[in-house]
DNA sequence: GCCGAAATTAAAATCATTTTCATTTTTATG
DNA sequence: CATAAAAATGAAAATGATTTTAATTTCGGC
């Protein structure tokens, strides 16, 4: 019979989905604080930075969850979900994020197909926000 | 009189746009060695590294270079220039970039104008290319 | 040639992320 | 339930890209 395939999927690695639920473009210690906060749940929770990174790796593997990039130094995680699909505006003097909810890559998803398999794509604008440029 | 103002322009600046019109999506260690190693102009060449970040940091402040992410842990740097606008397919698989010359950018433009004064965009599709797909 | 500002560098520091490894928890099975 | 093997966890150490520091060198103008 056929190896019944590794079956993974640590608590941890379901904890660290459901905070993202809740959280936008987060980073993996913001992660654990909502994590070990998060009151209700109360003791069985408490997780380790250590875990929410791997837990991380492994969503992202599995493409469930996408890494981003606001030039920062840090790595940024969301949901990869076409349901709730959305880019960002990133102003580089307060560092404030704009939603973006237009997308502009359905144009190109034609015209890929059967030159590579999209796992998922990041668009990130870069630039000055209006208060930024008001002040 | 006005202070003259600060006059600024390392001889590394200089050295580290050449590079980049060589150069695609280099980091940092990848331009210092390039320069480095630059036949030719021979010995009043040889840069450190950090001047070359030092570099790189000033030309992405200035808007004449910017940062990009292909989510292997190391910051990569572009002219940032529309003459030559792209931007990436990258193989999650075998790493390999693959340029994508449509950019799906101007139809939003219009849409921002007034709301996000643009320095730059990213946009990066992460996925498999077709030799990945095929073996 | 000398002075001071700006540029350069080597070495140390930083800091996000990953790895290691010992321990604990979960799971499959009798 | 008992038990053993597998997987998950976390603390501490390691890693590695980038930045900072502090000391030195270069360069334009006098």
């Amino acid at each position: 019979m056929l190896k019944s395939p590794p079956r993974r999927s640590a608590k941890s690695t379901r904890t660290v989905l459901e905070a993202l639920q809740m959280l936008n473009h987060a980073t993996a210690p913001e992660i654990m604080q909502w994590i070990n906060q998060s009151p209700g749940h109360a003791s069985d929770r408490k997780v380790s930075l250590t875990s929410v990174y791997r837990a991380l790796n492994q969503l992202v593997d599995d493409l469930h969850v996408k890494p981003l990039n606001f030039n920062d130094g840090q790595i940024r995680y969301e949901l990869n979900n076409q349901r709730m699909h959305h880019h960002h505006l990133v102003c580089s003097n307060c560092e404030r994020i704009q939603v973006l909810d237009s997308c502009p890559f359905e144009h190109l998803l034609t015209q890929l197909e059967g030159t590579f398999q999209v796992h998922y794509h990041n668009f990130e604008v870069f630039g000055l926000c209006q208060s930024c440029l008001s002040n």
